[in-house]
DNA sequence: TAGGAAGTGCAACGCTGATAGTAGTATCAT
DNA sequence: ATGATACTACTATCAGCGTTGCACTTCCTA
């Protein structure tokens, strides 16, 4: 009683006072640590400041993945499969139903590059992944390429095809247009926004964009365009 | 004599034991710090490991640069100036004089693609730049951007409106056009070559640069290609 | 209502890493 | 020779971080 530390059992002053019960703590970690690494990356995102993040205590951390690497590792696929499943829903909606060729890949470019506020913490997470490969156990760097990339560009490859087929494109690799695709329309904004950078403006976006789309359909070539 | 630790007093074999002096370290630094940096990143990459790499006293490092951060940023800028100058020397070896187009283009995909071990730390160097942008003073990003991409894409873009206005090219903006060029070309390869992760096999590699010089000229809309 | 599962706060351990001081040594210009 | 300069080895400090054990609370379920 006498040498009782002065600090006062404060009631864990959560959002909403949470209940300490079922494991509802998996999806709040997997949100708080994309963050943190995202912003940080693998080494300087500290287990503490994951878990201050997610409003969790750092014990569960533990109890639930087993340690720093489990917990990076369920962070990169999770993040990954749910920015592949809204970018194939892009996909299709943009490329699925083709009336005029030019107009719709703009379009679909545009809503590319569009930065979505909500998913700026996992390309900022891709680039982590990109340089620090060296230290991800391969497992885990293919596990999230299926997960993510790969999945993302079988579904444009296969709408390239689709489109290529049906008379509007001469494709002949169509994992390698889909490529191009991509790198033309968002390649250079992908590694130029660093993160923290104030993002380009829209108007700059549409431009970069724009000028990727037309290059993409017909190059630079003398007397080859309409 | 009894727990004496294993450790005899290894006279410091260095390979050409070469006299404590003059201020030579700096360069053998620079050049093993960047080795450090590249495979780790800056926080994973210990002042220690470099200072074993570059086969110097870790006291060295802050008499030369002051601190872990001093040497980074010296050494991304050192790096990028570095490999800057060598690709501009490719750039106008292989864009000075045109004869064939697309013959030329598809030499200097090649070559720009053909990975150099030598110059391999310093991609990784990059990758590691860009994930750890937050971290970086925007002063010390400005002045690598300068030293190193700004310049080589000045460069390109240069030829390649020279190469325009010669009547080979139709090129609005040559500053995008270059971006493209480089995009399609070696994009994906800078994305996907992780470090520690065998390189393509050379054919793969010329396939894709090919693909990639001639998604450039004549892009991939249908009527358009010769 | 008893037991188990999930979560928490806390303290502690061990290790690594950045940084700094210091004394000694080798080299070079004067 | 001498002093300045560059470098080294050694040591110490200080902080941060991953990890674990422990006792306790809360909730769900049987």
């Amino acid at each position: 009683m006498i040498d009782m530390p002065a600090r006062e059992s404060r009631p864990r002053l959560t959002v909403e006072n949470r209940p300490a019960g079922r494991g509802d703590k998996r999806r709040t970690l997997l949100d708080g640590a994309l963050v943190v690494f995202a912003a940080d990356g693998y080494s300087r995102g500290s287990i503490d400041n994951i878990a201050r993040t997610a409003d969790v205590s750092s014990r569960t951390i533990y109890n639930q993945f087993g340690g720093k690497a489990g917990l990076f590792e369920a962070v990169i696929v999770d993040s990954a499969e749910r920015v592949a499943e809204a970018q194939i829903i892009t996909v299709q909606r943009y490329l699925g139903r083709i009336v005029d060729l030019e107009a719709d890949l703009i379009e679909f470019g545009r809503v590319w590059t569009t930065p979505s506020p909500a998913y700026a913490p996992h390309f900022a997470l891709v680039r982590q992944i990109i340089a620090d490969a060296g230290h991800i156990p391969k497992a885990a760097l293919r596990a999230w390429q299926q997960a993510g990339p790969l999945r993302v560009r079988r579904e444009i490859a296969t709408q390239l095809r689709r489109i290529a087929d049906a008379g509007h494109l001469d494709i002949a690799d169509a994992d390698i247009a889909a490529v191009h695709l991509v790198q033309l329309v968002a390649g250079d904004i992908t590694t130029r926004t660093y993160h923290g950078a104030a993002s380009l403006p829209k108007a700059e976006l549409r431009r970069l964009s724009d000028a990727g789309v037309r290059a993409f359909l017909h190059g630079y070539a003398r007397f080859h365009r309409k």
